[in-house]
DNA sequence: CGGTGTGTTGAAAGGTGTCAATGCTAGTGG
DNA sequence: CCACTAGCATTGACACCTTTCAACACACCG
Protein backbone atom coordinates (compact mmCIF):
# COMPACT_ATOMS: atom_id res chain seq x y z
CA UNK A 1 0.00 0.00 0.00
CA UNK A 2 2.74 2.26 0.18
CA UNK A 3 4.68 1.38 -3.09
CA UNK A 4 7.04 4.00 -3.15
CA UNK A 5 7.23 3.16 -6.76
CA UNK A 6 3.74 3.83 -7.43
CA UNK A 7 3.85 6.83 -9.78
CA UNK A 8 0.23 8.33 -8.28
CA UNK A 9 2.01 8.62 -5.03
CA UNK A 10 5.36 10.45 -5.99
CA UNK A 11 3.76 12.59 -7.80
CA UNK A 12 1.83 13.96 -4.69
CA UNK A 13 4.60 12.89 -2.59
CA UNK A 14 6.32 16.29 -4.43
CA UNK A 15 3.84 18.34 -3.22
CA UNK A 16 2.63 17.44 0.32
CA UNK A 17 3.54 15.09 3.26
CA UNK A 18 0.64 12.28 2.63
CA UNK A 19 -0.73 10.58 5.67
CA UNK A 20 -1.38 7.20 5.83
CA UNK A 21 -4.70 8.01 4.73
CA UNK A 22 -4.07 9.74 1.95
CA UNK A 23 -2.08 7.29 0.59
CA UNK A 24 -4.61 4.38 0.89
CA UNK A 25 -7.34 6.67 -1.25
CA UNK A 26 -5.25 7.48 -3.70
CA UNK A 27 -3.52 3.85 -4.03
CA UNK A 28 -7.53 3.31 -4.14
CA UNK A 29 -7.98 5.30 -6.90
CA UNK A 30 -5.83 3.29 -9.03
CA UNK A 31 -8.17 0.70 -10.49
CA UNK A 32 -5.95 -1.98 -12.55
CA UNK A 33 -3.48 -1.46 -15.54
CA UNK A 34 -3.24 -1.59 -18.46
CA UNK A 35 -2.06 -1.10 -22.05
CA UNK A 36 -2.71 0.89 -24.96
CA UNK A 37 -1.67 0.72 -28.28
CA UNK A 38 -0.01 3.35 -29.79
CA UNK A 39 -2.28 6.14 -32.42
CA UNK A 40 -5.48 5.45 -30.31
CA UNK A 41 -7.81 8.20 -29.25
CA UNK A 42 -8.03 8.11 -25.63
CA UNK A 43 -10.60 11.17 -25.40
CA UNK A 44 -12.71 13.18 -28.22
CA UNK A 45 -13.75 16.27 -27.98
CA UNK A 46 -16.50 17.37 -27.10
CA UNK A 47 -17.75 13.96 -25.67
CA UNK A 48 -18.17 13.45 -22.57
CA UNK A 49 -15.46 11.78 -20.60
CA UNK A 50 -15.25 8.14 -19.90
CA UNK A 51 -11.94 7.43 -18.58
CA UNK A 52 -9.38 9.10 -16.75
CA UNK A 53 -5.87 7.45 -16.95
CA UNK A 54 -2.21 8.04 -15.18
CA UNK A 55 0.73 7.56 -17.51
CA UNK A 56 3.13 5.16 -16.47
CA UNK A 57 5.11 4.62 -19.74
CA UNK A 58 4.56 5.95 -23.12
CA UNK A 59 3.65 9.27 -24.68
CA UNK A 60 0.39 10.87 -25.40
CA UNK A 61 -0.64 14.42 -26.88
CA UNK A 62 -3.42 16.66 -26.60
CA UNK A 63 -4.75 18.32 -29.56
CA UNK A 64 -7.25 20.24 -31.10
CA UNK A 65 -8.44 19.95 -34.77
CA UNK A 66 -9.40 22.60 -37.31
CA UNK A 67 -12.46 22.29 -39.50
CA UNK A 68 -10.04 21.96 -42.70
CA UNK A 69 -7.77 19.31 -41.51
CA UNK A 70 -5.06 21.94 -39.36
CA UNK A 71 -4.05 20.58 -35.83
CA UNK A 72 -2.34 21.95 -33.01
CA UNK A 73 -0.63 20.02 -30.53
CA UNK A 74 -1.51 21.64 -27.04
CA UNK A 75 0.92 18.86 -25.05
CA UNK A 76 2.66 15.82 -24.42
CA UNK A 77 1.71 13.94 -21.84
CA UNK A 78 4.26 11.93 -19.62
CA UNK A 79 5.11 9.16 -17.55
CA UNK A 80 3.26 10.93 -13.74
CA UNK A 81 0.95 12.71 -16.30
CA UNK A 82 -3.01 12.87 -15.94
CA UNK A 83 -5.01 12.14 -19.33
CA UNK A 84 -8.66 13.11 -18.87
CA UNK A 85 -8.32 14.54 -15.54
CA UNK A 86 -10.75 17.48 -15.93
CA UNK A 87 -13.48 14.81 -15.72
CA UNK A 88 -13.37 16.08 -11.98
CA UNK A 89 -14.63 19.06 -13.39
CA UNK A 90 -16.11 19.37 -16.55
CA UNK A 91 -18.58 17.33 -18.15
CA UNK A 92 -17.13 17.31 -21.76
CA UNK A 93 -13.65 16.99 -22.71
CA UNK A 94 -12.07 20.46 -24.48
CA UNK A 95 -9.70 19.11 -26.31
CA UNK A 96 -8.67 15.48 -27.64
CA UNK A 97 -6.17 13.21 -26.22
CA UNK A 98 -4.17 10.58 -28.47
CA UNK A 99 -1.82 8.01 -27.56
CA UNK A 100 1.82 8.29 -29.09
CA UNK A 101 3.52 5.44 -28.75
CA UNK A 102 2.16 2.52 -26.90
CA UNK A 103 1.15 3.13 -23.38
CA UNK A 104 0.98 1.64 -20.03
CA UNK A 105 -1.25 3.23 -17.91
CA UNK A 106 -3.44 3.23 -14.51
CA UNK A 107 -7.21 3.58 -14.95
CA UNK A 108 -8.76 6.09 -12.60
CA UNK A 109 -12.14 5.83 -11.72
CA UNK A 110 -13.80 8.84 -12.17
CA UNK A 111 -16.43 9.05 -9.38
CA UNK A 112 -12.76 8.49 -6.75
CA UNK A 113 -11.75 11.64 -7.89
CA UNK A 114 -14.87 13.32 -7.14
CA UNK A 115 -14.79 12.10 -4.29
CA UNK A 116 -11.50 13.45 -3.21
CA UNK A 117 -13.50 17.22 -3.00
CA UNK A 118 -15.75 16.24 -0.29
CA UNK A 119 -13.21 13.39 1.73
CA UNK A 120 -9.93 14.54 1.50
CA UNK A 121 -9.76 18.77 0.46
CA UNK A 122 -5.46 18.37 0.71
CA UNK A 123 -5.51 15.81 -1.99
CA UNK A 124 -8.17 17.96 -3.91
CA UNK A 125 -6.27 21.42 -3.81
CA UNK A 126 -3.61 18.57 -5.02
CA UNK A 127 -5.84 17.73 -8.29
CA UNK A 128 -6.52 20.83 -8.52
CA UNK A 129 -2.46 22.01 -8.45
CA UNK A 130 -2.39 19.45 -11.12
CA UNK A 131 -4.50 21.13 -13.46
CA UNK A 132 -3.09 24.40 -12.66
CA UNK A 133 -0.12 23.57 -13.70
CA UNK A 134 -1.05 22.49 -17.07
CA UNK A 135 -2.16 25.75 -17.83
CA UNK A 136 1.20 27.33 -17.01
CA UNK A 137 2.83 25.27 -19.20
CA UNK A 138 0.58 25.94 -22.16
CA UNK A 139 1.34 29.68 -21.54
CA UNK A 140 4.86 29.09 -22.13
CA UNK A 141 3.97 27.55 -24.90
CA UNK A 142 1.60 30.20 -25.79
CA UNK A 143 4.33 32.55 -25.10
CA UNK A 144 6.56 30.74 -27.39
CA UNK A 145 4.41 30.22 -30.18
CA UNK A 146 3.48 33.80 -30.44
CA UNK A 147 6.79 35.44 -29.29
CA UNK A 148 9.90 33.41 -30.60
CA UNK A 149 11.76 32.34 -33.44
CA UNK A 150 11.39 28.99 -34.91
CA UNK A 151 15.04 28.17 -33.43
CA UNK A 152 14.55 29.30 -30.15
CA UNK A 153 11.00 27.52 -29.65
CA UNK A 154 12.30 24.43 -30.86
CA UNK A 155 14.95 24.68 -28.65
CA UNK A 156 12.77 25.69 -25.89
CA UNK A 157 10.85 22.31 -26.51
CA UNK A 158 13.36 20.18 -25.96
CA UNK A 159 14.83 21.58 -23.06
CA UNK A 160 11.26 21.59 -20.98
CA UNK A 161 10.91 17.67 -22.53
CA UNK A 162 14.15 17.02 -20.88
CA UNK A 163 13.47 18.39 -17.76
CA UNK A 164 10.02 16.73 -17.66
CA UNK A 165 11.90 13.39 -18.83
CA UNK A 166 14.32 13.46 -15.88
CA UNK A 167 12.06 14.33 -13.02
CA UNK A 168 10.61 10.38 -14.28
CA UNK A 169 13.71 8.92 -14.59
CA UNK A 170 13.67 8.68 -18.29
CA UNK A 171 16.47 10.39 -19.54
CA UNK A 172 20.15 9.31 -19.68
CA UNK A 173 22.46 12.02 -18.80
CA UNK A 174 21.17 14.72 -21.24
CA UNK A 175 19.46 12.63 -23.82
CA UNK A 176 16.25 10.81 -24.05
CA UNK A 177 13.99 8.79 -26.69
CA UNK A 178 12.07 10.66 -29.01
CA UNK A 179 9.54 9.22 -30.36
CA UNK A 180 7.43 12.26 -31.83
CA UNK A 181 7.93 12.56 -36.35
CA UNK A 182 8.56 16.09 -37.34
CA UNK A 183 5.23 16.40 -38.81
CA UNK A 184 3.78 16.50 -35.11
CA UNK A 185 6.58 18.80 -33.79
CA UNK A 186 5.36 21.10 -36.66
CA UNK A 187 1.60 21.11 -35.42
CA UNK A 188 3.03 21.15 -31.65
CA UNK A 189 5.38 24.76 -32.86
CA UNK A 190 3.33 26.16 -35.09
CA UNK A 191 5.82 25.73 -37.94
CA UNK A 192 5.22 23.30 -41.27
CA UNK A 193 7.18 20.29 -41.28
CA UNK A 194 9.59 21.35 -43.70
CA UNK A 195 10.91 23.98 -41.90
CA UNK A 196 11.18 21.94 -38.80
CA UNK A 197 13.59 20.18 -40.11
CA UNK A 198 15.58 23.07 -41.28
CA UNK A 199 15.54 23.86 -37.36
CA UNK A 200 16.53 20.85 -36.28
CA UNK A 201 19.57 20.78 -38.66
CA UNK A 202 20.21 24.50 -37.63
CA UNK A 203 20.66 23.08 -34.01
CA UNK A 204 22.65 19.90 -35.20
CA UNK A 205 24.85 22.49 -36.89
CA UNK A 206 25.39 24.73 -33.92
CA UNK A 207 26.24 21.51 -31.79
CA UNK A 208 23.09 22.42 -29.53
CA UNK A 209 21.85 18.86 -30.11
CA UNK A 210 22.03 15.45 -32.10
CA UNK A 211 19.14 13.63 -33.32
CA UNK A 212 18.82 10.39 -34.71
CA UNK A 213 15.32 9.83 -35.61
CA UNK A 214 14.89 8.12 -32.11
CA UNK A 215 16.86 9.86 -29.40
CA UNK A 216 17.62 13.63 -28.85
CA UNK A 217 20.93 14.10 -27.09
CA UNK A 218 21.29 18.14 -25.64
CA UNK A 219 24.73 18.45 -26.31
CA UNK A 220 25.43 21.66 -25.18
CA UNK A 221 22.20 22.61 -22.27
CA UNK A 222 23.67 25.80 -20.88
CA UNK A 223 24.46 26.91 -24.00
CA UNK A 224 21.08 26.10 -25.32
CA UNK A 225 19.20 27.44 -22.35
CA UNK A 226 20.63 30.35 -23.21
CA UNK A 227 19.66 30.96 -26.69
CA UNK A 228 16.31 29.78 -26.08
CA UNK A 229 15.72 32.03 -22.72
CA UNK A 230 14.55 28.82 -21.40
CA UNK A 231 14.08 29.48 -17.61
CA UNK A 232 12.78 25.87 -15.94
CA UNK A 233 11.09 27.72 -13.10
CA UNK A 234 7.71 27.24 -14.67
CA UNK A 235 8.11 23.28 -14.54
CA UNK A 236 8.72 23.51 -11.09
CA UNK A 237 6.53 20.39 -9.17
CA UNK A 238 7.38 21.55 -4.98
CA UNK A 239 6.12 24.77 -5.14
CA UNK A 240 2.50 24.38 -4.17
CA UNK A 241 0.52 26.87 -1.86
CA UNK A 242 1.75 26.04 1.80
CA UNK A 243 -2.29 26.84 3.07
CA UNK A 244 -2.45 23.31 1.70
CA UNK A 245 0.08 21.05 3.35
CA UNK B 1 -26.36 37.90 1.86
CA UNK B 2 -27.77 37.00 -0.96
CA UNK B 3 -27.50 39.79 -3.39
CA UNK B 4 -28.22 38.43 -6.91
CA UNK B 5 -26.16 41.19 -8.47
CA UNK B 6 -23.30 40.04 -6.68
CA UNK B 7 -20.34 39.24 -9.27
CA UNK B 8 -19.57 35.62 -7.30
CA UNK B 9 -22.53 34.52 -6.73
CA UNK B 10 -24.06 34.91 -10.18
CA UNK B 11 -20.81 33.15 -11.45
CA UNK B 12 -21.16 30.02 -8.87
CA UNK B 13 -24.57 29.70 -9.99
CA UNK B 14 -24.19 29.04 -13.82
CA UNK B 15 -21.94 26.17 -12.70
CA UNK B 16 -24.42 24.27 -9.72
CA UNK B 17 -27.43 25.07 -7.35
CA UNK B 18 -26.02 26.96 -4.34
CA UNK B 19 -27.21 26.45 -1.22
CA UNK B 20 -27.87 29.00 1.57
CA UNK B 21 -24.39 28.20 3.12
CA UNK B 22 -22.77 27.86 0.65
CA UNK B 23 -23.94 31.66 -0.63
CA UNK B 24 -22.59 32.62 2.90
CA UNK B 25 -19.22 31.55 2.31
CA UNK B 26 -19.10 33.01 -1.00
CA UNK B 27 -20.34 36.22 0.35
CA UNK B 28 -17.63 36.15 3.22
CA UNK B 29 -14.94 35.56 0.88
CA UNK B 30 -15.35 39.10 -0.01
CA UNK B 31 -13.60 41.46 1.53
CA UNK B 32 -14.20 45.01 0.21
CA UNK B 33 -14.29 46.96 -2.99
CA UNK B 34 -11.44 48.85 -3.97
CA UNK B 35 -10.58 51.10 -7.49
CA UNK B 36 -7.43 50.37 -9.11
CA UNK B 37 -5.71 52.75 -11.65
CA UNK B 38 -5.26 51.74 -14.80
CA UNK B 39 -1.96 50.46 -15.77
CA UNK B 40 -0.87 49.17 -12.05
CA UNK B 41 0.70 45.77 -11.96
CA UNK B 42 -1.47 43.51 -9.49
CA UNK B 43 1.03 40.06 -9.86
CA UNK B 44 4.44 39.96 -10.44
CA UNK B 45 5.15 36.66 -12.05
CA UNK B 46 7.85 34.77 -10.10
CA UNK B 47 6.82 36.62 -6.81
CA UNK B 48 5.08 35.22 -3.63
CA UNK B 49 1.33 36.31 -4.40
CA UNK B 50 -0.07 38.82 -1.77
CA UNK B 51 -3.87 39.41 -3.08
CA UNK B 52 -6.46 37.81 -5.31
CA UNK B 53 -9.60 39.83 -6.47
CA UNK B 54 -12.12 39.68 -8.37
CA UNK B 55 -13.44 42.02 -11.46
CA UNK B 56 -16.20 43.78 -10.84
CA UNK B 57 -15.50 46.34 -13.70
CA UNK B 58 -12.37 47.08 -16.10
CA UNK B 59 -9.99 45.40 -18.25
CA UNK B 60 -6.83 43.26 -17.12
CA UNK B 61 -4.46 40.98 -18.46
CA UNK B 62 -2.24 37.82 -17.81
CA UNK B 63 1.65 38.09 -19.54
CA UNK B 64 5.01 37.12 -19.63
CA UNK B 65 8.26 39.06 -20.76
CA UNK B 66 10.99 37.64 -22.45
CA UNK B 67 14.77 38.76 -21.23
CA UNK B 68 14.82 41.33 -24.59
CA UNK B 69 11.49 42.82 -24.18
CA UNK B 70 9.53 40.57 -26.37
CA UNK B 71 6.20 40.09 -24.14
CA UNK B 72 2.51 37.76 -24.93
CA UNK B 73 -0.34 38.35 -23.71
CA UNK B 74 -2.36 35.13 -22.20
CA UNK B 75 -5.77 35.89 -21.42
CA UNK B 76 -7.94 39.67 -21.10
CA UNK B 77 -9.41 39.41 -18.02
CA UNK B 78 -13.19 41.24 -17.67
CA UNK B 79 -15.67 41.33 -15.06
CA UNK B 80 -16.60 37.93 -13.29
CA UNK B 81 -12.92 36.76 -13.68
CA UNK B 82 -10.69 36.31 -10.85
CA UNK B 83 -7.12 37.89 -10.78
CA UNK B 84 -4.38 35.71 -8.46
CA UNK B 85 -7.03 32.84 -8.07
CA UNK B 86 -3.53 30.44 -8.41
CA UNK B 87 -3.04 31.77 -4.82
CA UNK B 88 -5.17 28.87 -4.11
CA UNK B 89 -2.70 26.32 -5.11
CA UNK B 90 0.56 27.67 -6.37
CA UNK B 91 2.94 29.72 -3.59
CA UNK B 92 4.06 32.03 -6.15
CA UNK B 93 2.93 33.41 -9.48
CA UNK B 94 3.63 31.75 -12.96
CA UNK B 95 2.86 34.96 -14.42
CA UNK B 96 2.56 38.63 -14.18
CA UNK B 97 -1.06 40.80 -14.31
CA UNK B 98 -1.67 44.12 -14.66
CA UNK B 99 -4.78 46.67 -14.71
CA UNK B 100 -5.58 47.56 -18.29
CA UNK B 101 -8.32 50.30 -17.54
CA UNK B 102 -8.85 51.42 -14.08
CA UNK B 103 -10.62 48.45 -11.95
CA UNK B 104 -13.17 48.25 -9.62
CA UNK B 105 -12.78 44.79 -7.76
CA UNK B 106 -13.84 42.80 -4.54
CA UNK B 107 -10.70 41.55 -2.90
CA UNK B 108 -10.64 38.06 -1.64
CA UNK B 109 -8.84 36.97 1.30
CA UNK B 110 -6.33 34.01 0.06
CA UNK B 111 -6.67 31.69 3.47
CA UNK B 112 -10.63 32.04 2.88
CA UNK B 113 -10.04 30.01 -0.97
CA UNK B 114 -7.89 27.80 0.64
CA UNK B 115 -10.55 26.84 3.82
CA UNK B 116 -12.61 26.19 0.73
CA UNK B 117 -11.24 23.39 -0.17
CA UNK B 118 -11.73 21.81 3.93
CA UNK B 119 -15.20 23.31 4.16
CA UNK B 120 -17.18 23.13 0.93
CA UNK B 121 -15.84 20.57 -1.67
CA UNK B 122 -18.44 22.05 -3.97
CA UNK B 123 -17.12 25.20 -3.52
CA UNK B 124 -13.81 24.14 -4.14
CA UNK B 125 -14.92 21.94 -7.43
CA UNK B 126 -15.75 25.35 -8.71
CA UNK B 127 -12.93 27.12 -8.12
CA UNK B 128 -11.10 24.15 -10.08
CA UNK B 129 -13.42 24.62 -12.59
CA UNK B 130 -12.46 27.92 -12.80
CA UNK B 131 -8.61 27.20 -13.07
CA UNK B 132 -9.56 24.57 -15.94
CA UNK B 133 -11.58 27.01 -17.85
CA UNK B 134 -8.60 29.39 -17.88
CA UNK B 135 -6.68 26.43 -19.36
CA UNK B 136 -9.02 25.86 -22.06
CA UNK B 137 -9.51 29.67 -23.37
CA UNK B 138 -5.18 29.42 -23.23
CA UNK B 139 -5.78 25.96 -25.75
CA UNK B 140 -7.98 28.13 -27.71
CA UNK B 141 -5.40 30.93 -28.21
CA UNK B 142 -2.77 29.14 -28.81
CA UNK B 143 -4.59 27.20 -31.75
CA UNK B 144 -5.07 30.44 -32.93
CA UNK B 145 -1.79 31.83 -32.82
CA UNK B 146 -0.03 28.10 -33.76
CA UNK B 147 -2.83 27.28 -37.01
CA UNK B 148 -4.43 30.66 -37.88
CA UNK B 149 -3.66 33.33 -40.16
CA UNK B 150 -3.54 36.93 -39.00
CA UNK B 151 -7.17 37.48 -40.26
CA UNK B 152 -8.45 34.79 -38.54
CA UNK B 153 -7.40 34.59 -35.48
CA UNK B 154 -7.55 38.13 -35.11
CA UNK B 155 -11.36 38.00 -35.72
CA UNK B 156 -11.58 35.09 -33.50
CA UNK B 157 -10.31 36.85 -30.75
CA UNK B 158 -13.34 39.73 -31.14
CA UNK B 159 -16.12 37.26 -31.64
CA UNK B 160 -14.17 35.86 -28.19
CA UNK B 161 -14.55 39.00 -26.41
CA UNK B 162 -17.79 39.41 -27.96
CA UNK B 163 -19.04 36.43 -26.10
CA UNK B 164 -17.69 36.77 -22.67
CA UNK B 165 -18.68 40.21 -22.18
CA UNK B 166 -22.07 39.44 -23.42
CA UNK B 167 -22.33 36.93 -20.55
CA UNK B 168 -21.51 39.94 -17.85
CA UNK B 169 -23.39 42.72 -19.56
CA UNK B 170 -21.20 44.65 -21.26
CA UNK B 171 -22.18 44.79 -24.95
CA UNK B 172 -24.73 46.71 -26.99
CA UNK B 173 -26.32 44.13 -29.24
CA UNK B 174 -22.86 43.12 -31.07
CA UNK B 175 -20.73 46.05 -30.23
CA UNK B 176 -18.72 46.83 -26.88
CA UNK B 177 -16.36 48.87 -25.51
CA UNK B 178 -12.47 47.81 -26.59
CA UNK B 179 -9.79 49.12 -24.63
CA UNK B 180 -6.94 47.54 -26.09
CA UNK B 181 -4.19 49.50 -28.03
CA UNK B 182 -3.48 47.81 -31.57
CA UNK B 183 0.27 47.39 -29.80
CA UNK B 184 -1.07 45.11 -27.14
CA UNK B 185 -3.58 43.32 -29.14
CA UNK B 186 -0.48 42.29 -31.07
CA UNK B 187 1.35 40.98 -27.86
CA UNK B 188 -1.70 39.00 -27.72
CA UNK B 189 -2.28 37.44 -31.27
CA UNK B 190 1.92 36.93 -31.47
CA UNK B 191 1.56 39.88 -34.74
CA UNK B 192 3.31 43.53 -35.00
CA UNK B 193 1.71 46.30 -34.45
CA UNK B 194 2.39 47.39 -37.92
CA UNK B 195 0.67 44.38 -39.10
CA UNK B 196 -2.40 44.52 -36.31
CA UNK B 197 -3.39 47.72 -37.59
CA UNK B 198 -3.61 46.37 -41.24
CA UNK B 199 -5.38 42.98 -40.61
CA UNK B 200 -7.81 45.42 -38.46
CA UNK B 201 -8.52 47.41 -41.78
CA UNK B 202 -9.07 44.00 -43.95
CA UNK B 203 -11.51 43.48 -41.45
CA UNK B 204 -12.86 46.73 -41.91
CA UNK B 205 -12.83 46.95 -45.23
CA UNK B 206 -14.51 43.38 -45.84
CA UNK B 207 -17.40 44.97 -43.74
CA UNK B 208 -16.71 42.65 -40.74
CA UNK B 209 -16.48 45.02 -37.83
CA UNK B 210 -16.23 48.60 -37.47
CA UNK B 211 -13.71 50.32 -34.83
CA UNK B 212 -13.27 53.91 -33.87
CA UNK B 213 -10.31 53.74 -31.50
CA UNK B 214 -12.89 52.91 -28.50
CA UNK B 215 -15.44 50.41 -29.59
CA UNK B 216 -15.62 47.82 -31.44
CA UNK B 217 -18.70 46.35 -33.49
CA UNK B 218 -19.43 43.21 -35.13
CA UNK B 219 -20.85 43.92 -38.11
CA UNK B 220 -21.55 40.60 -39.41
CA UNK B 221 -21.08 38.28 -36.49
CA UNK B 222 -22.41 34.98 -38.39
CA UNK B 223 -19.79 35.46 -41.72
CA UNK B 224 -16.97 36.38 -39.22
CA UNK B 225 -17.98 33.15 -37.23
CA UNK B 226 -17.49 31.17 -40.81
CA UNK B 227 -14.38 33.63 -41.97
CA UNK B 228 -12.48 32.46 -38.36
CA UNK B 229 -14.06 28.98 -37.52
CA UNK B 230 -15.39 30.50 -34.28
CA UNK B 231 -17.01 27.50 -32.41
CA UNK B 232 -17.97 28.99 -29.01
CA UNK B 233 -18.62 25.85 -27.04
CA UNK B 234 -15.23 26.09 -25.36
CA UNK B 235 -16.22 29.08 -23.29
CA UNK B 236 -19.36 27.63 -22.08
CA UNK B 237 -20.10 28.11 -18.50
CA UNK B 238 -22.79 25.84 -17.60
CA UNK B 239 -21.06 22.70 -18.31
CA UNK B 240 -19.10 21.27 -15.08
CA UNK B 241 -19.29 18.32 -14.10
CA UNK B 242 -22.21 16.89 -12.46
CA UNK B 243 -20.63 14.93 -9.98
CA UNK B 244 -20.47 18.20 -8.37
CA UNK B 245 -23.82 19.45 -8.24
C1' DC C 1 2.70 74.54 -27.27
C1' DG C 2 5.80 70.84 -27.45
C1' DG C 3 5.95 66.04 -25.95
C1' DT C 4 4.34 61.45 -25.85
C1' DG C 5 1.65 57.68 -27.09
C1' DT C 6 -1.12 55.76 -30.59
C1' DG C 7 -2.65 54.90 -35.22
C1' DT C 8 -1.61 54.83 -40.29
C1' DT C 9 0.90 54.00 -44.38
C1' DG C 10 4.70 52.67 -47.75
C1' DA C 11 8.80 50.17 -49.25
C1' DA C 12 11.93 46.67 -48.63
C1' DA C 13 13.81 42.63 -46.18
C1' DG C 14 13.37 38.25 -44.29
C1' DG C 15 11.49 34.35 -42.03
C1' DT C 16 8.44 30.82 -43.01
C1' DG C 17 5.29 28.39 -46.14
C1' DT C 18 4.36 25.89 -50.41
C1' DC C 19 5.40 22.76 -53.89
C1' DA C 20 7.89 19.10 -55.56
C1' DA C 21 11.35 15.64 -55.90
C1' DT C 22 14.44 12.32 -53.73
C1' DG C 23 16.21 9.22 -50.32
C1' DC C 24 15.75 6.35 -46.46
C1' DT C 25 13.90 2.81 -43.45
C1' DA C 26 10.73 -0.58 -41.84
C1' DG C 27 7.23 -3.59 -42.70
C1' DT C 28 4.66 -6.82 -45.88
C1' DG C 29 3.98 -10.43 -48.78
C1' DG C 30 5.50 -13.30 -52.51
C1' DC D 1 15.60 -13.29 -49.78
C1' DC D 2 13.82 -9.87 -52.57
C1' DA D 3 10.39 -6.59 -54.59
C1' DC D 4 7.11 -3.49 -53.13
C1' DT D 5 4.86 -0.15 -50.44
C1' DA D 6 4.09 3.43 -47.07
C1' DG D 7 5.57 6.73 -44.04
C1' DC D 8 8.97 9.85 -42.73
C1' DA D 9 13.10 12.77 -43.37
C1' DT D 10 15.66 15.76 -46.45
C1' DT D 11 16.55 19.23 -49.79
C1' DG D 12 15.95 23.02 -53.29
C1' DA D 13 13.50 26.76 -55.58
C1' DC D 14 10.25 30.04 -55.18
C1' DA D 15 6.22 32.61 -53.33
C1' DC D 16 4.14 35.08 -49.78
C1' DC D 17 2.85 36.53 -45.34
C1' DT D 18 4.67 39.12 -41.82
C1' DT D 19 8.29 41.96 -40.02
C1' DT D 20 11.30 45.79 -40.03
C1' DC D 21 12.31 50.44 -40.75
C1' DA D 22 10.80 54.87 -41.41
C1' DA D 23 7.87 58.70 -41.80
C1' DC D 24 3.77 61.18 -40.81
C1' DA D 25 -0.88 62.23 -38.71
C1' DC D 26 -3.52 62.75 -34.77
C1' DA D 27 -5.09 63.18 -30.00
C1' DC D 28 -4.26 63.96 -25.44
C1' DC D 29 -1.95 66.33 -21.72
C1' DG D 30 1.09 68.81 -18.69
Amino acid sequence: MNDPSNPLLKKFSLLLELTDEERAVLMALQDRCEIIPADTELVHINEEYSNTFLIQNGWAYGYVLLADGRQQILSFLLRGDFIGLYTAVFKRAEYSVRTLTELTVYTIVPERIIELFSNTPRLAAAVCWSVARESVILAEHMTGIGRRTAYERTGHLLLELLQRLEAVDLTESTSYEFPVTQHLLADTLGLTPVHINRTLRALKKDGMISYDGKRIIIENPSRLRELTGFDPTYLAQTDMSEGNE
